[in-house]
RNA sequence: GCCGAGAUGGCGGAAUUGGUAGACGCGUAGGUCUCAAAAACCUAUUCCCUUUUUGGGAGUGAGGGUUCGACUCCCUCUCUCGGCACCA
């Protein structure tokens, strides 16, 4: 019967579709330039990406995933009518080029260019739709620039300072290391161990923003558990800085000293003070306090794994003096000891071990190695248990917040809660302390003496006393004659072009900062820069800021909820305070990608052999089936295993949607089969229009699945009058709904159509207008009613849409089914619970 | 220890946010085609009982509760995965 469609169909071949399309999309430079917009334009949208570090191992499956979610996303809103900037880059600096450099001698710069060209090629391939024009890189001198200048504006605005301070330090590698490349105590790359070292390095003072960093989390979407790390980062705690007396042996006045607590309720249960070892006070008795002087030595020698493996166990050395809790005029005796921290708090605690776990333990070892010196327990919170027991052990440390004071004075039989108030008002009454807050968050530490980073635009005079280099001087440049191999020292300093450099502009004498920046640095402002990449006056244009920022959506990895997006929001909060930004938060909504895991269900890494390579799908079954594949697993925020074989199934599918359009002509159905199709296609198009902007594309792929089944079942129905083929533009609508999941495809079934006869001006399906449903032709003419007795599911009751309404027929006409019988018989309805086109359920005693 | 997320068939996961649990895909079994295999297609597929169909019972980590009705809400517990961790 076929005439023309005798000749097999071809087969879906996406080694043959992919490329050609990719040719024209270049060649065209589609979506290269983001739009135009106008001022408060409110159909502009801004998508960003966490930019990727180029590794050499080029890019994984992983980034596929957030790419391609992000794609879709933008395709979408794009197919609805928005502006959408939807930039690249690369967070080009950092360590791996550079021990790849100390290992082969090729210079970062080269190492880094190549492994960015490989990136892109295979971000092209899988048909993300970048504003390629818009492409940035860190290690550019035309973006590092603006990475310098952001010190110097920080640095005028004195929030950014030198001080000593102490780092993680890797004896073998010679280097510093940051807090996540030390591993347990030891070297993330060589396993030596870490020890702590002094040295005089930048700090930015993030923490000025520290209130507002917090309360600048009311402004955004993005996940709860996202923004209690933040929180807890931040550490915030509200409590009192109680002031103590401090007396010497006999009985002198000799200063005070503060301690913060959270617990001012627990304060006549006091029995000792403990200092920091960095604790002033401490600092200055062990100038004639040989003991404290020893205890302080060894304290600073720790490494961080000693600290470790000592776990919890105490130490520490009596300081000959007491502090007065005047609370109950008890004379505390003031130790010194390492498990209190320096830079916590005022660096000194108050001691109440009954209700504390490690004021517990010190005491314990006291008494046991001090046994002169005992620390007396003192329970001054009973709790809901009534138990009023001696604190003996560790286990008896009673902590929670729950209970009523006792032996407390006048302060007896209050409940906690109200003590904590109570307290603290009457020790401010008294002067004798403050309210208080302290926070966990430190000021950002950005020296590292590395070769792979923007150098910091910082010049010393021959005294040695700190200058910014001129404006005029950026870029500061990256010297080239360095010496990679480790030294201890920053590389930079082996470049001679570098001190010639600063000895001709600056002075004879004068000397650069060798350190260079940390690349978070780098990638805290990078979202800005995209507007106006190539621009050389302006870190970003202010026109254009205004426009594009802040952005709208963030896919970021969940291991960057920390440091990355409290840096952005502090370098945001900063900039608006110079008056160069205009709004308080960087990123309105964001949400974060799970991981994907090898077929194993475990952490893909090249030792476990359990790596996917995307380029290798990509030749296999072509990037359609990568993207549509990804997409598929599951939520885009849960970690999910890589399967072999449902890659396949995603394949198949696209074959299937293959055939079916190429056969379209040549399929007849029944009047009443286009119909149903149509149905089917407007509920799809429902679901689909609906799931994207949620980042539900599993759930939307399955619904075109659906489609594609019934499409399918239908073509097979043997029936006697078929005579209608499907409409082109419906057919159209469908392939539009495909665009931005498998965009070759699309692409190419969109020309076929056009060859099938479709009539559209248009040269690429993804500049076509996203297709909207028929909320009449949706409704289903049957509904198949759930009939519950007891709430149990019984029977099914199927009845015409326009009855939906008629609860009284719907009972009625249950009543008569014969099946009811059964639950019906002898029994009362007591209750009739009706959900219009949901649920029917009869109640019966 | 603290904070957070989670637990649904053999597997990945759906479930209109309190209304038919298991959509969609994988896998498996049987079948069509084939000399045979692969591919493709069709059918079945939560478990148990009954069984010719019909039918019945159980069932969303465990236990309890609220409700006409609970994967969904509340309480208790177990386990898994992330983050922080001597932070006063």
């Amino acid at each position: 019967m076929p005439t023309e469609s005798s000749q097999p169909l071809p087969e879906y071949n996406p080694a043959k579709i992919e490329p050609r399309w990719l040719e024209v999309w270049e060649k065209k430079r589609y979506f290269y330039h983001a739009p135009k917009v106008k001022k408060d334009d409110l159909d502009k949208v801004y998508n960003l990406f966490a930019f990727a570090y180029p590794s050499g191992s080029g890019l994984h499956v992983g980034h596929v995933e957030s790419k391609t979610a992000l794609d879709i996303i933008t395709r979408f809103q794009r197919m609805n009518g928005k502006k959408v900037l939807f930039p690249v880059g690369w967070d080009a600096f950092g360590l791996p080029a550079e021990n790849y450099a100390i290992k082969t001698g090729v210079p970062p710069a080269e190492t880094t260019k190549k492994a960015i060209n490989t990136f892109r090629r295979q971000i092209k391939r899988i048909g993300i739709s970048y504003n390629w024009d818009h492409e940035i890189a860190t290690s550019h001198s035309g973006y590092y620039k603006w990475t310098q200048w952001l010190f110097l504006k920080l640095y005028q605005a004195g929030l950014a300072y030198k001080a000593k301070g102490t780092v993680n330090w890797c004896p073998s590698c010679q280097t510093v290391l940051a807090n996540e490349q030390v591993v347990d105590g030891l070297c993330e790359r060589c396993d030596t161990r870490v020890i702590q070292k002094e040295l005089d390095q930048w700090y930015f003072k993030i923490t000025s923003y520290r209130d507002e960093l917090i309360s600048g989390l009311d402004q955004v979407d993005w996940p709860e558990a996202t923004k209690r790390q933040q929180l807890n980062w931040i550490g915030r705690k509200q409590g009192v800085e109680i002031v103590y007396p401090v007396m010497d042996e006999s009985n002198n006045l000799i200063g005070e000293v503060a301690c913060f607590t959270t617990r001012p309720d627990t304060n006549f249960g006091a029995t000792f003070v403990v200092l920091a070892p960095e604790h002033p006070l401490a600092v200055k008795l062990a100038k004639d306090n040989k003991e404290v002087a020893s205890y302080l030595d060894q304290a600073k020698k720790k490494t961080e794994l000693e600290r470790q493996q000592e776990g919890r166990k105490k130490s520490g050395v009596f300081t000959g003096l007491y502090a007065v809790n005047r609370l109950t005029e008890r004379k505390m005796p003031i130790w010194v000891a390492d498990f209190v921290l320096g830079h916590f708090g005022t660096g000194a605690v108050v001691g109440v071990p009954a209700h504390d776990r490690r004021d517990f333990e010190f005491v314990q070892f006291v008494n046991q190695h001090h046994p002169d010196k005992k620390i007396e327990v003192i329970r001054v919170v009973i709790g809901p248990d009534g138990k009023l027991g001696k604190v003996k052990s560790a286990d008896d440390v009673y902590e929670a917040k729950v209970g009523k004071l006792t032996n407390s004075g006048r302060f007896d039989n209050l409940e906690v809660e109200e003590a904590i108030e109570a307290i603290g008002r009457y020790l401010e009454k008294k002067g004798w302390g403050k309210l208080a807050t302290t926070y966990k968050l430190r000021d950002w530490l950005i020296s590292r003496q590395r070769y792979w980073g923007a150098p910091i635009p910082i010049v010393y005079d021959p005294e040695g006393n700190p200058h910014p280099v001129k404006e005029e001087h950026l870029p500061w440049l990256l010297p080239t004659d360095v010496d990679f191999k480790p030294t201890g020292e920053s590389p930079l300093k082996s470049s001679k072009e570098f001190i010639e450099r600063t000895e001709r502009l600056y002075g004879k004498g004068w000397r650069p900062e060798f350190d260079t920046m940390d690349t978070f640095v780098d990638s805290s402002w990078y979202y800005l820069r995209y507007v106006s990449p190539r621009d050389e006056s302006v870190f970003a244009a202010k026109e254009l800021l205004s426009k594009w920022l802040p952005v709208d959506f963030y896919m970021i990895g969940p291991e960057h909820i920390v440091l990355h997006l409290l840096y952005s929001r502090f370098f945001t909060k900063f900039l608006r305070d110079q008056g160069y930004l205009k709004f308080d938060e960087p990123f309105l909504k964001m949400r974060h990608q799970g991981m994907i895991l090898g077929p194993d269900g475990k952490k893909m890494s090249k030792s476990k052999g359990n790596v996917i390579n995307p380029d290798e799908v990509v030749d296999k079954f072509g990037a359609d089936t990568l993207r549509v594949y990804e997409m598929f697993m599951g939520p885009i925020e849960a970690d999910k295993p890589w399967d072999v074989r449902a890659v396949m199934g995603v394949y198949k599918f696209l074959g299937r949607v293959y055939r079916l359009i190429l056969s379209s002509p040549d399929q007849k159905f029944s009047s009443q089969q286009v119909l149903s199709w149509q149905r089917k296609l407007h509920q799809t198009i429902k679901k689909v229009t609906e799931d994207i902007p949620q980042l539900k594309f599993n759930t939307a792929i399955a619904a075109l699945m659906e489609f594609v089944k019934l499409w399918e079942s239908q073509t097979k129905v043997d029936q006697v009058e078929k005579k209608e083929t499907l409409p082109l533009n419906d057919l159209y609508s469908f392939v539009k709904l495909l665009a931005p999941f498998a965009p070759f495809l699309a692409e190419e079934l969109f020309n076929e159509l056009k060859s099938q006869g479709l009539k559209v001006d248009l040269d690429s399906v993804h500049f076509a207008s996203w297709p909207s449903y028929d909320q009449k032709l949706i409704q289903n003419q049957e509904i198949n009613l759930p009939v519950q007795i007891n709430g149990k599911l019984r029977a099914k009751f199927s009845l015409p849409a326009d009855k939906v309404k008629d609860k009284d027929w719907i009972v009625n006409q249950v009543k008569q089914l014969e099946k009811m019988n059964r639950w019906l018989k002898n029994k009362e309805i007591k209750k009739v619970v009706y959900v219009p086109g949901r649920v029917l359920n009869l109640v019966v005693s």
